[in-house]
DNA sequence: GATAAATTTTGCAGTGACACCAAATTTGGT
DNA sequence: ACCAAATTTGGTGTCACTGCAAAATTTATC
């Protein structure tokens, strides 16, 4: 056996800590609970807590690396002749369809959501992890195109790509927190999705390009 | 006269304070000074400190409205029969040219910039700053439009542009963060500025899409 | 120019996240 | 059972920030 008592202690507790965290979390709000709440609810010490997570926001955000990862790894798994932006929508469209989560599409998830998006500490931490899954995507990118590192281009891209993607998410999450059913806007919402990676695609040097007062 | 003894004195002492605090901040570290020895060097209370400024971050950024508004603005004044892109890339061009501020191009400002990027909460501030010049342009670009409420076409359009500035201007911080002279990055700053908008105004449909090992 | 009203400043007490450390507890190996 | 290593805990402290009530100051009133 590979797990003595020790390590599986560890992992319950930790496992026990973040379960508990997280349903005092969705159930009063991130900012109204405190982490000596819930370290009383999980009946170790706060120090204890702190041993496992680094900061409060990590309670919830325990599995970050793989989320920062998806995009990278979207594109590093494309299919062959795949262009990176052909994976990606293929990618977020199968998981729309599908409803999996890896992009925020889950049923239920409404409470959870809920918490997120009234807490100013971790919106900002939703954006720090769109920065990371941006970065990664920008190596990924210069990596598979064997670019000058001292070429932009790379990040660019990453950048206006991880902009569509948090955008398409925000505005699923905001319509869910309006009260619509996933089911009821998964149309819609595929197509805005297809509409951003046409922008993407085919850039947007003609949008606004009209006079500005009263289209003729 | 408008301003009584009471107004002025506000004035001047929001002014001393958030004078002091920067001084501060810029010759030992944002997280190396705290709020308290800002109000003792500025011969105030703490209380006092925080009527004016309702966060230790505010004490750097307190103009940040201009900020936020800058492309939005910039997209609402373009010229007749430009673009919005093309306005844009305008304005940050010549900003690049005159060495103005507006988008962080301004010499002799290397210690400011080096305790933004040291400080975490600054960063994170910076980030917010960002979604809020994503939002303003993104409602500007749907009145210039007159877009469909409903149509994501406005929001993708300013987080692509949003996101390729940031990185324009996060490219040039890191830059002269290493030691390079503005004036000695300044032309590949420009020609990766010309290739970021170009990007923008074509698309990034064809990047990244040969085969994925090895170009033959 | 004394006085009252409005406003600003201050002191004080408290909260909550988090750091640091030394003591106590638990576990693994013998 | 015993020792060393890992884990947990309590205590103590810092810092941003809040709320409140008592000064201090400016302005308006007579």
């Amino acid at each position: 056996m590979s797990e003595g008592l020790r390590e599986r202690k560890k992992r319950e507790t930790r496992q026990r800590i973040s379960d508990i965290a997280m349903w005092l979390f969705v159930t009063n709000g991130f900012d109204n609970v405190t982490v000596a709440e819930v370290a009383r609810a999980a009946d170790v010490s706060v120090n204890t807590v702190f041993n496992y997570f680094s900061t409060k926001e990590d309670l919830l955000f325990d599995r970050q690396g793989e989320v920062e990862d998806l995009p990278s790894r979207v594109v590093r798994e494309r299919r062959p002749r795949e262009s990176a932006l052909q994976a990606l929508r293929r990618d977020f469209l199968d998981a729309l369809d599908s409803r999996h989560h890896r992009y925020g599409f889950h049923e239920g998830s409404d409470a959870f959501t809920r918490m997120v998006a009234e807490s100013p500490s971790l919106n900002a931490r939703i954006r720090e992890m769109n920065a990371a899954r941006e970065q990664a995507l920008a190596r990924t990118l210069a990596d598979e195109t064997n670019a000058d590192p001292d070429d932009l281009t790379p990040a660019f891209a990453a950048a206006q790509i991880c902009a569509v993607l948090h955008r398409l998410m925000t505005h699923a999450v905001q319509r869910m927190l309006a009260g619509e059913d996933l089911n009821a806007i998964a149309p819609d919402l595929r197509r805005q999705a297809e509409r951003g990676f046409e922008l993407l695609e085919s850039g947007i040097g003609d949008y606004c390009a009209g006079p500005r007062s009263a289209p003729e």
